[in-house]
DNA sequence: CTGTTATTGTATCAAAATGAAAAAATAGCG
DNA sequence: CGCTATTTTTTCATTTTGATACAATAACAG
């Protein structure tokens, strides 16, 4: 893909998309005890910011919202929930300095002269709705857009300054998350198809940002009846092997749309 | 005020308005054991809707909301949470007949010829964020708006037809309004002042949607703590008088902020 | 003043959920 | 076979919940 065809293309779409409107995401995976958020680096300046992009004329907000995770992670048919617009004023000064000279400065070293479209489209003002989706780090694959130089995980402990207002929107993605996880079995997006009960509970750690007690939270876990237990893992430690675990889809399903007192 | 001042001001607001985005209210309010919703009726067609506006160049998202339902209501200050962002495409479809029709018919009664804006200003594609209101319907001052011809309380089971997906609005408002009610002290808002306990109970049965048990109910309420209790309400009923209770402010907005397991 | 009625406020008791800690199981290894 | 590290299951006291019974009381009738 040579540079002219991604501009080419990336003018194109910013040609039929909505004026005004933006979709962020907050893409959550887990590894290692800890959760990641995935991000993007944008060309020429250090600036960071969530993976985002625009609505075009053809699609909804929740398939703008899609598309934009499927451009960077190749994923698709994932778990992704709106949760909150974004429509302050001066969206743009909310982050550290001026994240509109920075991003003035990167569009400018852009070969963009002569497009269709400028430098303006960006200037101004823009309602986001901010997705927050959930991701098994190992299946995504991602990739930087036209506007960035490196697309990658970003431990929750290491996110360094994000531009305009993604620091608001990390936060209040986790504030959801962390509710949500009291009436949803969240693992199933974040975790490998099978996965073991130390796995799941150090996934909850993450996401609470707390202890929790081994043998009440197996138990729990257990008693909401969507786990089926498989085959023991065999990982050649001294001790004790754990089980391997599945959700059941048919409860899971069932538990999405109703939800759970958990 | 004349028609001509208010097609003026109607016309002036909407040429600083954003394009594409607007606001809708679902506003909640509970009278004799019935939740209410606030709805308008639309001039010269038997069409009803949501209060809704749109966003000034010069104002956030929230603050429209709050605009929209101090025109509509005279309140200010209340409690106005954002709950979803509806941005699918053909949402003019989701109503039972063909909304654009019934919408342009009315429009095209309107006196607004030669204005700087028209009738297609209304048939663009619109994404519109939802909040929801509890008001005391008794504080409450419904008010039309220039499109409308009425601005009524209706009783949830007596919703007409919505135009647009605004039904579907009323069912997800509807939706989290009981979720909130688990972890929020919800009352405050739609009771006045000082209250009774079989009047809190009636209002929590009316957003549940089932009868709860009176004593367990009390008791989980007086347990959270927030409730002041004060002199008891003489009704002159040949029966034990219920004491009036409040919310206490302090511990109401610390519940506010934490949420508190319900 | 006393008994009756309707309704509100409290207490009780069994069942279920929770928190904390102990006990049992077991994979590998010396 | 014991030993260690880890997972899984039990146990038990505490708290919360659901359901029901009981106590308090405002008006009224006699």
């Amino acid at each position: 893909m040579g540079n002219k065809v991604d501009l080419d293309a990336f003018a194109d779409r910013l040609s039929e998309s909505l004026p005004g409107i933006s979709v962020d995401c907050v893409v959550f995976g887990y590894d290692s005890q800890q959760l990641h958020v995935l991000l993007l680096k944008w060309k020429y300046e250090e600036a960071w910011s969530l993976p985002g992009g625009f609505v075009h004329s053809s699609e909804s907000l929740d398939d703008a919202a899609h598309r934009v995770l499927d451009e960077r992670t190749g994923l698709r048919s994932i778990f992704l929930q709106q949760f909150h617009t974004f429509g302050a004023l001066g969206r743009a000064a909310s982050g550290h300095e001026s994240d509109y000279d920075k991003m003035r400065k990167i569009l400018e070293r852009m070969p963009l002269k002569g497009q269709k479209w400028d430098i303006n489209w960006f200037a101004k003002r823009f309602v986001s709705t901010a997705y927050f989706a959930l991701v098994d780090m190992r299946r995504a694959r991602p990739h930087p857009d036209f506007l960035s130089e490196r697309c990658e995980w970003v431990s929750l402990e290491e996110v360094p300054d994000l531009i305009l207002d993604h620091r608001m929107m990390l936060d209040m993605a986790l504030q959801y998350l962390r509710r949500q996880l009291q009436y949803l079995p969240i693992g199933r997006s974040l975790l490998p198809e099978r996965f073991t009960m130390p796995e799941l509970q150090g996934l909850y750690e993450a996401i609470l940002g707390h202890p929790l007690v081994r043998s009440n939270f197996q138990r729990k876990m257990l008693n909401l009846g969507t786990l089926i237990r498989h085959e023991k893992l065999m990982t050649g430690a001294a001790n004790k092997a754990p089980y391997l675990y599945s959700f059941d889809p048919v409860i899971y399903e069932r538990l999405l749309e109703e939800g759970i007192g958990f």
